[in-house]
Parts: C-alpha cells; structure tokens; sequence
DNA sequence: CAGCATCCACGATGATACTG
DNA sequence: CAGTATCATCGTGGATGCTG
C-alpha cells in the first residue's frame, strides 16, 4: 500500500513545472517565448521557408528567429530540411510532437487574439 | 460586395499577433510569461494567498510575482481582495476571464509535463 | 504578511557585417 | 538565401532593505 502523501512522486512522474529545475521549464520557456509562439502558429499552416516566416512574423531579427528555431528543432517540434543548392533552400516544418503542441499553442492564441479586445477594455476601466 | 483581400481588416478586427504593434502581444506576454503560466495555472485550484502562491511556485522572488500578479490582475485575470488587517491578508482568484485563458495556459502546461520526456529523448538522440 | 524601492547582474534581443 | 559572428544594449529578474 501507498502512502498518502505519494504527491512528490506522483508530480514527479512526468514533468512538473512547479518544481523549480524540472526540465519541463525550459521545454516551456522555448514553447511559449516570444517567436516560439508565433512560429509554431505559422508552422501550422505548412511549410515555410527561413524569409517567409521572417515576413511574415513582425518584427523578428534574424538571429532571434534562427535561434528560435534552432530550439524548436532540437525539442523535436520543428524539423528542418536543408537544400544544398544555390541559393541555399531551407524548408521548416511541424514535426507530429510539434502539431500537438502546436494546437495548444494555437487555442490560446486565438483566444487571446479574440479576447484581447476585453483585456483593453478592462484596462481602460481601471485608468479611469 | 467585399474586395477579394479583406485579410487585412479581417486580421486586425480582433488582435493579430503577427501584427508587430498591436497590443495583443503585450496580453500574451503577459500570460506566456515565466511565471503567469504558473500562477493561472496554481489559481485554478482556488485562491490563494501571497505567501501561499510563492511558496507552490518553485524559485520566484516576491518582485517577480508581485509584479506578475499586478499585469495579469491589469489584464482583467486575476481578482485581488486586500483585507486590511494586522498583519496583512491579501487574496488572488481567477475573474471569469482568468477562468477562460487559465483553461488554455492549463492544456499547454499539461501537454508539456506529460512529453517532457519526449522531448529529452529526442534531445538526447542528437546528441548521440 | 504583503509589497514597494533601490541597486545590480545577467541574459535576451537587436543592429551590423560577413560567409557558404 | 540562409544563416553565423560580433558588439552594444535593453529589459528581466534577483538580492536587499524598508514600510504599513
């Protein structure tokens, strides 16, 4: 029989984000950083090459989204196909572990896309 | 009859993150952040108190949550009753628009702590 | 207990220049 | 085109000390 204290073992199982060095923060962290969120969203749409996600994501240097990506790619969310051709040609896409977290992902951005009105509008109370 | 481009207007009717200044990136930001995700996530199970937030969130600094309580409480999240009492008595719960984003943040957070160990695996097949 | 003010360190981010 | 390298900087986040 268990104890009935079996929370730390049972939390621990998988991953826990309360526990401070669990590894499932940093998992986190590039999941919901600030191009992380919005790459996966992109990606959900298909394939897109390094300039088009660089278009069509507002305001990401280069380095920040080759970063990005790079860390998508080693949590296997992102796979990466490379053309060794000239001009180079590389192709990003969603990995089947990046479209789960990608629908995640996708439901609160909608949510916040479609609520960020009320978000505003409460704001705006307060100031007044 | 409606021009056969209307995404624009379309996009920018709610929030568009994709957008580079549209203040829906500051509501993610503020939900997706380091410690928001834990705290509308810890709140879903009921109020708590200051102290008692702090201490069910591995490593935050009582800045950096009095800091995140004030954007997300801003944001129209989070509720915060004061009692003013001796010694202080501070509550935080969940407005019915914390309720909603809680319930995305809370599928996100669940996803990553049941496929942590997915990711670290495929971490470790490249390392290899 | 709750939280604000201050100072400080570090990491994240960006601009620029260069390469395969 | 798709990066990498470098440098400068700006913000985030933490430690400390003080207050109601």
């Amino acid at each position: 029989m268990k104890t009935s204290i079996p929370t730390l073992s049972e939390q621990m199982r998988d991953g826990n984000l309360f526990a401070e060095q669990c590894p499932s923060r940093d998992v986190l962290k590039h999941v919901t950083s600030r191009w992380g969120v919005l790459i996966l969203v992109a990606l959900r749409q298909g394939t897109h090459r390094f300039s088009d996600l660089r278009r069509k994501m507002g305001g990401v240097s280069e380095k920040m989204l080759a970063q990005s990506l790079q860390a998508l790619e080693q949590d296997g969310f992102v796979d990466r196909v490379s053309y060794p051709v000239v001009p180079p040609h590389v192709e990003y896409s969603l990995t089947p572990l990046g479209v789960e977290v990608s629908e995640k992902v996708a439901d609160l951005a909608d949510w916040i896309e479609v609520n960020t009105p009320q978000v505003l509008a409460h704001r705006d109370d307060r100031a007044a």
